[in-house]
RNA sequence: GACCCCGUAGCUCAAUUGGAUAGAGCAACAGCCUUCUAAGCUGUAGGUUGCGCGUUCGAUUCGCGCCGGGGUCACCA
């Protein structure tokens, strides 16, 4: 549409001997009077020419040699718009493409397969993962499947510290427990993990190994303990993702920069930068040199370094290991952390422009119009697997995803259950649903055939005709650019919104018309209709990381 | 104090990335099932887009200044 457009506008330029400097550019007007598209072009053009924007654009329209079977309608409009408005035939006969391309419609090639990373969720095996965690393992994974429908070389990895002070208290956390089961008056580290779940794994080392650590020197007894706990920690993760449906290609240890010298590495050729310099015992990194408030300290005077370096060095590897676009997901406590970061990155050669970082807002879950109390240090969170069994990983994904990343998130708990049309997960999956049985109606009528492409060719898409069934094909044909649009701006609302209007100008048209009827090229060209329909809301749903369910 | 995010209908949020008359869903009210799924559809009502300047043909969107809410400013991650 928008490209058949721009040729032509080409060409009109070419004969009125313009050489727009400016972009020309298409959208659909926000008001259905408007037309289907318009262009802002003769606006933006009129200044530098030093001409009436109304006149210019009635010139161009001229010029433009439309025909008149695709285009019915071409105006001038308002401070100089030009809308235009297809004829139904134009829409029409791009329904047979949708079903045509069937999975790949909505798949792109604009990344050109670009080599890609998206870190996300990332928490150390300290514990189960929280709702904040679960609305990052949703954001980054359907950025994720943007990315890869609009043709990028995607690669997902979770980032991950087992060493440093956080594992060595869940360590003595879980030690402590254990002891605690022969001698309740053994005491518990002042600032250890509270949680049930390290009685749970106390539990498990007592069933499995019996007294065996009492017997062991504190520090043996510690390393068996962080071995159990992590690994323990690290399979409920794993588990929980994957009632997400959340897969990673690449676990990435933080020790192993450590162990290869990378972060030494990083070190000397910052010293050698002169952006590194020793004051009180600590290492500091020049960030002032590089446009910050104030310089940082990267290695403490007790010799560890803080988390700067080793974020710094793993994402100079991510350069070094040939990705093109390195995608962040953080949450949005970890802000600060960023400039730090980037700034170290560009120090060492790289490109920061190449790292987009996207920062996440928290969750708040309500229930019964109440907020639901969550503290960390008393342990009373509601974690993400308890999330997942009060209302089912659909609803978890989908309403993590229906407001803009960098909005608050309110999680209607009553809402996300009830199984209703105010629930919009419902919503749009009974959509799909609808159209499946319909689809078996038809089929068990013997009016259609769910198959045979072949077959395509003897429908008569012309025969779509109301409003309702054009509103709907125009819906449906917007869908590719969506999912561009998403994935450029990393913004999957967009998908969660759109669909759910997909749902309702399906939900219409099923009102307004009956498919399945006598008339059978008039029931052929609705049931490709719905076909065409259910091919965009599977596809959504896939990129959302939800199901689409054939019956409910 | 500095920096970041948010402020839009009673509530939760959208808004094609600067477009024409700001839209959905809840909640409220009034209707629609002998029919392919009523988990649906239709209608009514609801607004000075926090406030004020500025940028321009045009601002919810961009800039500056206030006001309010949240977050971050470690030799924690």
């Amino acid at each position: 549409m928008k490209k058949y457009l721009t040729e032509k506008f080409i060409a009109a330029f070419e004969r009125l001997n313009l050489t727009p400097e400016t972009k020309l550019t298409f959208e659909k007007p926000r008001v259905e009077a408007h037309g289907d598209l318009t262009t802002n072009v003769a606006m933006l053009m009129a200044k530098p020419l030093r001409k009436n924007p109304r006149e210019l654009a009635k010139e161009l329209v001229n010029a433009l040699q439309l025909e008149s079977d695709l285009v019915s309608n071409v105006e001038v409009a308002g401070p100089g718009f030009i809308n235009f408005r297809f004829t139904e035939k134009f829409f029409n006969r791009q329904v047979e493409q949708i079903l045509r391309e069937g999975d790949r419609f909505g798949r792109t090639n604009i990344g050109n397969g670009k080599k890609t990373q998206v870190e996300f969720v990332s928490a150390n095996p300290t514990g189960p993962l929280s709702v904040g965690h679960g609305r990052q393992a949703a954001i980054g994974d359907t950025i994720a499947n943007l990315l890869t429908w609009t043709g990028h070389d995607v690669t997902r990895e979770y980032y991950y510290n087992n060493a440093g002070r956080q594992m060595r208290m869940l360590a003595e956390s879980t030690y402590a427990r254990y002891m605690q089961l022969f001698d309740p008056t053994y005491p518990f580290p002042e600032d250890g993990y509270q949680g049930e779940y390290i009685r749970e794994i106390a539990d498990l080392l007592k069933r499995d190994r019996g007294e065996t650590l009492r017997n062991l020197a504190k520090e043996e007894a510690l390393a068996i303990c962080k071995q159990v706990a992590e690994k323990t920690l690290f399979e409920a993760i794993k588990a929980v993702l994957a009632r997400m449906g959340v897969h990673f290609d690449v676990f990435y240890n933080e020790d192993s920069l450590y162990t290869t010298g990378k972060i030494q590495e990083v070190v000397d050729e910052l010293r050698r930068l002169g952006l590194v310099y020793d004051q009180d015992g600590a290492v500091w990194l020049k960030t002032t040199a590089l446009g910050e408030e104030k310089d940082r300290v990267i290695i403490k005077s007790t010799g560890e370094p803080t988390y700067r370096l080793p974020d710094i060095a793993y994402h100079r590897e991510k350069f070094r290991r040939g990705f093109e676009l390195i995608v962040d997901i953080f949450g949005a406590d970890h802000i600060a952390t960023i400039p730090d970061v980037l700034a170290g990155v560009r120090a060492l050669g790289y490109d920061p422009e190449k790292v987009k970082v996207v920062i996440h807002q928290f969750v708040t879950l309500m229930r019964n119009g109440q907020q639901v109390k969550m503290s960390k240090r008393a342990a009373n969170f509601v974690t993400l697997e308890e999330l997942i069994d009060e209302v089912g990983p659909d609803a978890v994904r989908f309403f993590f995803l229906m407001r803009s990343v960098s909005s608050h998130l309110e999680f209607d708990l009553n809402l996300a259950k009830e199984q209703s049309e105010k629930n919009p997960v419902y919503y749009v999956q009974y959509a799909h649903a609808r159209i499946a049985s319909i689809l078996r109606f038809a089929e068990s009528e013997g009016v259609f055939w769910s198959s045979d492409l072949h077959r395509l060719r003897e429908i008569d898409f012309s025969l779509l005709k109301e409003d309702s069934e054009i509103a709907l094909v125009k819906l449906l044909l917007e869908f590719p650019e969506l999912v561009e649009s998403a994935c450029c701006g990393y913004e999957p609302q967009r998908l969660t919104n759109y669909l759910h209007d997909v749902a309702t100008a399906f939900h219409k048209f099923y009102h307004d018309h009956r498919v399945v009827i006598p008339e059978r090229d008039l029931a052929q060209a609705r049931l490709g209709l719905c076909l065409a329909a259910k091919i965009v809301l599977r596809n959504g749903c896939a990129i959302l990381g939800i199901t689409a369910p054939e019956r409910m």
